[in-house]
DNA sequence: CTGTAATTTCAGAATATACTGAAATTACAG
DNA sequence: CTGTAATTTCAGTATATTCTGAAATTACAG
């Protein structure tokens, strides 16, 4: 990590570096995340190869891996070859798409797994209890995946909202409570 | 992966252990947490090292992973040395154990390192949007922690209610967006 | 205590992932 | 078209992770 880049702005990336590991993305391309959402201008593949001193052709593949979890805008410019990238400017639209990359590459693949193995017969006892597993796990990832979908359609001005209410979450699962039926009248 | 388990659980397994690998956990730690999700009774080490095909010392640092992550119990049984483990017989509570815990690893150090970049004085203008950007990020995460909260507080009854009612996410978001003072009107 | 059946640790081997530089390809200004 | 400035690909290398077997440690029945 050569050039200009400040010890702030630095200790920002080099952390995003190491969340990226944790995450399905690599060090290299969480740095490249963080990077592109820190600057206020669109860079081009060059600036971040100085910025972080890694390979011209690294920064490529980062990118690859960006774009197929659509996460940067491209953008050109009059006259030039030369492609920029940027991150959204709103932080909200970065987590949604996060949201829902991770569901459609952990949770998708796993419903049709599951689904494919609870049509078959259960050839004993030990196959029907594991079936009753899977069954109840089928279950729950689908719900969550419905709520991501819920979410997906949380745009940020109502976020914004949200936040400025404190912890309203805690109010709209009390509601549910109710909606639910819980022990207490609807009036609270 | 040897002796003694049926086609369908060992596809099973196979899956969970793909997938495993897209989180933090490793394959064989995913395999491993299938396999003990997946049987009625408790098993132990050597149960595990047999029917996975692997060794009895990569099960030994499997389990430690997995009880780091409190995802397993572990048993006595009179008169015994040997240990066995389980995971918990409710799909929720693993599924609310693993939310918590991607909290703590994910989250919870980022908030850190974000506070900490947010005191200092912003050096230039470059740094000033910077900061900008880590506060919303901040934010964010910060209000993501407190949902990640308030769902612990959700138990596997009121879960199962949630299910039987179908799409009540949707319900709960839409009375979310009346209590936010969205367009329309409380009635619908 | 003592013997032993169990678990844990750890250095080295196997495997998988990430990174690079050079060559191939592409896009477009002129 | 053509030349060139850019991007992409990829084989080889570097690095990181996972797995193993052997040795060390631990727990407890007797």
């Amino acid at each position: 990590m050569s050039a200009k880049l400040t010890p702030m702005i630095q200790s920002c990336i080099l952390h995003f570096g190491e969340m990226g590991s944790r995450w399905g993305i690599n060090r290299t391309v969480g740095q490249m995340y963080a990077l592109l959402v820190l600057s206020k201008e669109p860079l081009c593949a060059d600036d971040m190869t100085e910025a972080l001193g890694i390979s011209r052709s690294n920064v490529s593949m980062g990118l690859k891996e960006l774009m197929s979890w659509e996460l940067v805008r491209l953008q050109h410019r009059q006259g030039e070859r030369k492609e920029f990238y940027s991150a959204p400017g709103d932080v909200w639209d970065i987590a949604k798409t996060l949201i829902e990359q991770r569901r459609k590459r952990e949770m998708d693949p796993t419903l049709t797994t599951l689904r494919n193995l609870l049509i078959e017969t259960p050839a004993n006892t030990e196959e029907e209890y594991a079936q009753q597993r899977m069954r109840e796990m089928h279950e729950l990832i689908e719900m969550l995946t419905l709520w991501t979908q819920e979410i997906q359609r949380l745009d940020s001005a109502q976020l914004g909202k949200l936040l400025k209410l404190g912890n309203s979450i805690g109010k709209v699962l009390d509601m549910k409570d109710r909606l639910l039926g819980g022990k207490k009248d609807a009036t609270k």
